[in-house]
DNA sequence: GAATATACAGACAGATCTGTCTATTACAAG
DNA sequence: CTTGTAATAGACAGATCTGTCTGTATATTC
């Protein structure tokens, strides 16, 4: 309780060490490389430490606890996961729709890349499962955040009852994730592409 | 600690404790409760002895390890959940189209209910991410199983492509446990249901 | 050189984890 | 009564967990 010596000035950026690879950022690397292998709870401070070469200290003078680093991997993976997937989407010049179907070109890219082991969302969600608590928050955030884009995509094709399609479409994407990563075959985003290219077809009449 | 009366009153004509409930049951059912709940590796054993009321020694004189308790829950939830599953499939009479449909508003009764908090078996493949893991191994037989009955349920239906439709339709229930749980609503399993419909209707072209 | 900020190594506290072991109680069957 | 079985409480080992603390080293900047 209290304690810590009061010099404690927000000064932490006066300096950026080297070419954005600070300390910050290697134990963020290190720790979502390991949350996502072995999972929240399994994976130990130690473990982190020790694989990204960072003293204790160093970690706990960035983040006040291991909650708060997962917190900031979370936000981090999603600001590079929505930007891949960005990427992807407007590679090629598409019309809207040929961009939504693009979606599923990058779920079964994704899924069968040899690194794909389901969602780092999903499984925050499944480890932290009480609605209330922030890393839930966190995950679920990232999921409406890419619910929005699929829905932006929808709207944008012009097809019938947007939301609705939207929603199905999303599910279809989660359902792939979860089968994929549980089978090891990349088939079940197969599948939800045809699914998907069925009910946009079918929202157009 | 404040053993609550446990006394024996029934005559016990056999061996069994009370109405076949052996400590080894017990400890299933506790188990199951707080993986359930806090998930595998946030549950101690300590903690489901302490909620049992069961002894250490007990609980590996039943099993050997953790591990071993885990896949006995799993087996036996996989049992009670697919036999739960059927008898709500079949509680009227309906025809296999009609039950295919009401495999969604079973889902929707699930996702809705005030104990769910998920799937069991997806949390299980979550923090056990290794495929080749028994109890990643476990969860999957359990989908598998299934998906077999939906697959069983579409062919008897008599739709067209069968083994794609049934996949197309697991994608989105697994899609809609995922969101449900994520979100707290029961409104993506509506979708769910949706969506299957207007797939079986293309498929009876 | 002095001051400042960042990082280091490593000990430490206190809790909790799985799994083992002993000694004891209760009860049913031979 | 004797024997065997199932369960009990509780100590224990050894590992690991998060988070704190001390003291030192390095590098930049004034």
């Amino acid at each position: 309780m209290s304690s810590l010596s009061s010099a404690k000035e927000s000064s932490a950026s006066t300096r950026r060490p080297r070419q954005g690879l600070t300390k910050r950022d290697q134990l963020l690397e290190t720790a979502w490389e390991l949350f996502y292998r072995d999972g929240y709870h399994a994976t130990g401070i130690d473990r982190i430490l020790a694989d990204a070469g960072v003293a204790k200290m160093t970690l706990y003078k960035h983040f006040r606890s291991k909650e708060e680093l997962i917190l900031a991997v979370l936000e981090k993976r999603s600001e590079q996961f929505c930007e891949s997937f960005s990427r992807f989407i407007r590679a090629k010049k598409r019309a809207p729709e040929r961009q939504l179907l693009a979606a599923f070109d990058w779920l079964i890219t994704w899924v069968s890349s040899k690194e794909f082991r389901g969602c780092f969302f999903q499984k925050a969600m499944a480890e932290y499962q009480d609605l209330h608590d922030p890393i839930h928050q966190a995950a679920l955030a990232h999921k409406a955040a890419f619910h929005g884009e699929i829905r932006r995509l929808v709207v944008e094709s012009g097809l019938l009852n947007s939301k609705a399609l939207a929603d199905q479409l999303t599910l279809l994407m989660e359902g792939a994730i979860v089968y994929s990563h549980a089978t090891g075959s990349p088939m079940p985003a197969v599948q939800a592409r045809e699914a998907a290219w069925a009910l946009i077809k079918n929202a157009k009449r």
